[in-house]
RNA sequence: GUGACCGUAGUUCAGUUGGUAGAGCACAGGAUUGUGAUUCCUGUUGUCGUGGGUUCGAGCCCCAUCGGUCACCCCA
């Protein structure tokens, strides 16, 4: 065990029993997608450094600790994606997209943090993200979080997640807030924990978001964000609420919900829930207008968010209900020299006339018993027999696996509209 | 980066005050010369994570190291 090569510590492989789950997720995700004009686009898993570096923000966790960063051959300081929007709006920005009026994207795949991994948090874990560009009203804040809350419909998990909204300004406006935050903690220095006195250099909002009970009577006396918003930021977060409202979405308005990434503005939003145990953030996103011009593009508007799949499947009642689309609709036996060889042609025209057809060909001969067993654990819902007595008589056996039935026999121009009955009940 | 708990067969786990390694599942074969899933019988499976120490003797005790899980920090 020791001398062999092990995976990476944090980054797991998704093996055969558990891949149906994450195709299921990924289709509903598509679908939910598909249904609201947006489309995919796909990036590179490797970007420039700095790239991370101007967007998520230089003192933050991720940059400061967390990324992959390695040297390329010539010297480029390349760092494996931590999160994903970043590289959409670089690639945007690069390709010019950004020209025309509203863009609605979305991608998937994998993205990579150094962090110590525990339950529903890993170094190489999945995300699905969708970004939309060039939209400045409160409405398409609204659709995406629509969007998302269609998406755990589709799953049936709509009733663990609940959903959290807060506004945090304009980039200016939070800078405000923070210098005044600052300022009341400074005062207020010796009631700080550890982490919080080193918060107050990093992240002073964080210092709100604390799990210690014993700094409740602080935090509770901070100044709070909402004072410092403008008429414009306060006027944005009334029409979401009021298009949440109508939309009969329920939420729940925390003013501590701050956002670890530095790009957001104004609405923040995360779906969270408790059966998670720590890790209770599913999809998180919020507003990000600023970022562009940040990164070199023409001033606009953007508002995105990301969602764990991982953590999404670990919520599924019942993944094993995803097995069942891709379990074989058929296992061929076929014992005997000359029913490998009809088998296998007969095998080639069936899947030409049934392209849905999922059918399984035993291989590498054996008894009918043996074959049965294969046949039985493939979870295929048929067996087709073909022995020495079928090929004689040039026919086929048909038996159900899954229900108590008499088998049947079938010659062979019978099979097809036979099977093509059976796949479309 | 910090802390707690845990590493025994492919897998889930048992293993007494330290006495020389076991069960279920899985897998293979048979009961059934052409039939799975159920039942019965038989069989295979191990560097006890790794390295060192204590001991007549270590799966068990001690140290180190690697790995896993969960939590903190932080985040999806």
């Amino acid at each position: 065990m020791s001398d062999k090569i092990q995976a990476i510590r944090g980054m797991h492989d998704i093996l055969p029993d558990q891949t149906p789950r994450w195709q299921g997720v990924e289709r509903a995700f598509r679908e939910v997608l598909a249904s609201y004009g947006y489309q995919e686009i796909r990036l590179p898993i490797v970007e420039k450094t700095e790239l991370f570096k101007r967007s998520i923000g230089e003192v933050t966790d991720i940059v400061e600790k967390e990324m992959y960063t390695f040297d390329d051959r010539n010297g480029d300081s390349l760092t494996l994606r931590p999160e994903g929007t970043a590289g959409c709006l670089r690639a945007c920005l690069e390709h010019g997209l950004l020209h025309q009026p509203s863009l609605r994207l979305w991608y998937m795949g994998p993205m990579f943090r150094h962090e110590r991994p525990q339950k529903g948090r890993y170094r190489q874990f999945q995300q699905m993200g969708v970004e939309a560009y060039g939209m400045a009203g409160a409405d398409i804040d609204a659709e995406l979080i629509l969007l998302s809350k269609r998406l755990w419909k589709t799953l049936s998990i709509d009733h663990k997640l609940e959903l959290q909204i807060n506004s945090l300004g304009t980039v200016e406006e939070r800078l405000v807030y923070r210098e005044k935050l600052v300022e009341y903690f400074r005062v207020h220095f010796d009631a700080l924990d550890e982490d919080s006195k080193r918060r107050l250099e990093t992240n002073p909002l964080r210092i709100l978001d604390t799990k210690n009970q014993q700094m409740s009577d602080v935090v509770k006396g901070a100044p709070a964000l909402n004072e410092c918003l403008g008429e414009a930021s306060l006027s944005h977060f009334q029409q979401l609420t009021r298009t949440l409202d109508e939309a009969g979405v329920s939420y729940t308005i925390n003013p501590r919900l701050v956002r670890g990434l530095d790009y957001y503005s104004r609405t923040v939003f995360e779906w969270v829930t408790t059966e998670l145990g720590a890790q209770g953030t599913v999809c998180a996103g919020g507003r990000y207008d600023g970022l562009i011009a940040q990164l070199g593009g023409k001033a606009s508007h953007a508002i995105g968010f990301a969602l764990g799949v991982e953590r999404l499947i670990d919520l599924l009642d019942d993944p094993a209900r995803f097995d069942e689309a891709i379990s074989p609709h058929a296992y061929l036996i076929r014992v005997g020299s000359e029913a490998e060889r009809i088998g296998g042609l007969l095998a080639e025209q069936l899947r030409d006339a049934l392209p849905q057809l999922r059918l399984i060909v035993h291989c590498d001969g054996g008894s009918f018993k043996s074959q049965f067993k294969r046949a039985d654990k493939s979870g295929a819902a048929y067996a087709l027999i073909l022995g020495d007595n079928e090929v004689q008589n040039l026919n086929i056996g048909v038996k159900n696996l899954r229900k108590e039935s008499e088998q049947i026999t079938l010659e062979h121009y019978q099979l097809i509209p036979y099977l093509q009955s059976l796949i479309q009940i």
